[in-house]
DNA sequence: CGAGTGATTGACTTAGATCAATGACCGTGG
DNA sequence: CCACGGTCATTGATCTAAGTCAATCACTCG
């Protein structure tokens, strides 16, 4: 398959449909920046494929990644409702980009109260999302935060986790080191809680039904 | 001053004067429970005054706090997208509210696109915040974490902030236990690099500005 | 005044970070 | 075609930041 290659995802369809001709295409070399942090906000952007990294720097110089955007991931989108970025974006890979100015697409925002419902939606599920990401570091120790990340990416029917991305990106994701993320994985296995096949691929083993009352199976 | 009132923040207050009539007021005695994971999706709601907790229950059974909603907050938003609730709404303590029917909403973001984009911008900072508390979990140690948290609170200007609540709150929005956090709070003020005056208030004091080449200032 | 909560500090323990090494797997260029 | 350099996956050894348990004090509220 082609490594990072994605359709985007239908908002950013619909708002790169709905401003139509005004709508271009940007290619970034890795390591190139999209925008800095305070560049007037003229566009907001749809990756087509690559990652692009969003970064902000602390005032204690330090520099903090924010996010990582990924093919059909809308980008900027906080820049439709301010007057310059606040973040740099910077290409972690090479990447393709439709850039959709900030201007036509608020008209078209403006025109089309069901593209601007849409665009809420997307922009509420992704508040969902976030407070989801956000609990899960809460959980402790690694072992029920690999477990609850794990269910989640499996979705409800409770079957099989496929990472989207590598063992290190998520360990990243869950707040982990990778070493921490492989020794977890490794006790899960070894307990029987989990199983894996192919890489990239995780079969959740339900517990026997975690039982209210009942310490530990075996030993201490 | 009355312990926890606000005026609800300006989307709120746009929302409610949008739909005008069809909006009512609820009172919640605490613990009590505004809706459950599950149940269909009539209402987003804006704190008035006390506090409610969205809980989610994992698969495994835990409880996991999503987010506590305080005077002014919007609650629920992502019903307006979905249809049933994806998490429990809780009292916190006792609380008021004001009920925002979804259908009602719905109608008057269709017919007033000015009112959907405020919507979107509201969640697109939502976003924005959300990724930036995201990102200072993966501060360490503690000191960078608590630095970094004391200046996103004092704002750019860099002066005092102001926590919003107890310290033992400010902690668990951190990421940190109360205790780690006094022991933080005070090693950061022996060292110089904050001061507290009256409680709930913290002066940051600039390092002797954080030159970029220069170890460390004494000793090690 | 006693109960409950927040703030604070001490002592102890440990989960997980850090440092380090190894093997598998590519893609790539000579 | 193969050797080399890079990244990912994995495991071991070690160390420490921060969690846990515990006690105390100040304060507010019926």
């Amino acid at each position: 398959m082609p490594p990072e290659t994605t359709e985007p995802a239908s908002m950013a369809h619909r708002l790169a449909a709905a401003i139509g001709a005004a709508c271009t295409t940007s290619r970034l070399a890795p390591g190139e920046s999209l925008f800095r942090q305070g560049d007037p906000a003229r566009a907001i952007f749809a990756v087509l494929s690559g990652r692009v990294s969003l970064l902000r720097h602390t005032s204690a110089g330090h520099r903090v990644l924010l996010h990582n955007a990924r093919p059909g991931d809308l980008l900027a989108e906080a820049a439709l409702f301010a007057e310059a970025y606040h973040c740099d974006a910077i290409a972690a890979t090479a990447a393709e980009l439709r850039v959709i100015p900030t201007p036509a697409l608020r008209d078209a925002l403006r025109r089309d109260p069901a593209l601007a419902m849409g665009l809420a939606g997307t922009l509420a599920h992704q508040v969902q999302a976030l407070r989801g990401r956000l609990a899960l570091r809460d959980l402790r120790p690694a072992r029920e935060r690999v477990l609850a990340a794990l269910a989640l990416l499996a979705g409800p029917e409770q079957g099989v986790a496929r990472l989207p991305g590598t063992l290190m990106d998520f360990a990243a994701e869950i707040g982990l080191t990778h070493e921490a993320l492989y020794r977890t994985l490794a006790a899960l296995e070894q307990a029987g809680r989990i199983a894996r096949t192919e890489t990239g691929t995780i079969r959740l083993i339900q517990s026997g039904r975690a039982s209210p009352r009942r310490p530990s199976p075996q030993g201490l």
